[in-house]
DNA sequence: TGACAAAAAGCACGATCGTTCGTACTATTT
DNA sequence: AAATAGTACGAACGATCGTGCTTTTTGTCA
């Protein structure tokens, strides 16, 4: 790896730090510069326009959050085990990667919903990417028969989701304990909505 | 009402727009003006600051919500009927108070929550505010007797609070109808575990 | 070690940011 | 009619924005 790429990882690493802690909208080229602690030319020399540096930003936190709640959620046994540690690994990906604060997908997802473009287009291809493998691990826990056989997966993934969102409002604006107990149940009760016994 | 106060409310209409189609963090004073046609200075007379400006934004967007959700559904009866009719004010509040694109609220949510101050304080007495009439509605419920005398309505809410933001994120990203389907189908499952038969 | 490419810095640009100022015009009050 | 308050304006401020261009430093490899 040449220098070039070392600077440009530890530019990254600090553009994820910058978009958990105040949005996406906060990166520019010059506060980021100042932080990683090289000039703002030298900064924006590795990208070319502060869009690719957007589009490399969110690119960078889609592939942690893969190889925070993934690649990890591998090791447990398919079906319904490999779909707790999913949630599980989902619900503090953040603070197991090094964030400070919010989810930095989520941030991008409110703030570039409504701003067509290549900014738009990888956030939505994370979630899309997401929702897929979220399903794949439901039919396997299907299949396993961990799960009824008619479950709804695309409502299954959908209710999940939703949990997921609920615990992450409720952990940033009060407490954070409350809201991981409150997600716990409500993935306990949705487990146990579409179990075969149900 | 005098002549500055028209100029307000015709400021906020326009930031209320700007916010939900861009976020709060685009209302700039510069643009702000433009839009509404208004020289930047005489604007800026009007709140003495862009925080000020940002609060005023977010409490006209909490007024709204009341006006477009919470008032209309006191139309209906007290309990079951009057959660149904808050559930679906709620789903689509933003287009039917004039808002062209996503939940002011849940943006400035995501924008402030690591953002102490008065901005945040705003959000989050909004959505305290909410969690709480929500809660005061399912109580009216469970006392007409439609729902679970033992309910936790915490995680009620917080349950459905989760439904709700699934169904924003999925209309603003993927298709509108078909997370408008997922989002009726998870509220009736929500009904359907809290009624006193289940 | 010297040559060459890669990387970072330096510098400047037009635009826009929030904010302050002095000033004009228009109601309202005295 | 005079005095006052409300409202909006244009100009300008220092700072920062993204983005070019040129120069210097640094790293790599024959």
């Amino acid at each position: 790896m040449s220098k070039g790429d070392d600077t440009r990882v530890a530019i990254l690493d600090v553009a994820l730090a910058q978009a958990s802690e105040r949005g996406f909208e906060s990166l520019t080229i010059g506060s980021l510069a100042e932080r990683v602690g090289i000039s703002k030319s030298g900064l924006f020399a590795h990208f070319g326009s502060r869009e690719e540096l957007q589009i490399a930003a969110i690119e960078a936190a889609a592939a942690r959050f893969t190889e925070t709640v993934f690649i990890p959620a591998l090791k447990a046994k398919r079906g319904l085990p490999r779909l707790r540690a999913l949630f599980d690994h989902w619900l503090d990906w953040t603070a197991r990667s090094g964030l400070t604060h919010g989810c930095p997908m989520q941030a991008a997802a409110v703030e570039f919903d409504d701003h067509p473009g290549a900014v738009r287009d990888a956030v939505s291809d994370h979630f899309a990417r997401l929702e897929r493998e979220l399903g794949r691990a439901v039919e396997l826990a299907v299949g396993q028969g961990h799960l009824r056989a008619d479950l709804d997966v695309g409502q299954f993934v959908f209710e999940l989701m939703g949990i997921v969102f609920a615990y992450q409002h409720g952990a940033r604006l009060f407490q954070r304990a409350k809201a991981e107990a409150r997600a716990r149940t409500a993935f306990e009760r949705l487990i146990d909505s579409a179990s075969p016994a149900a």
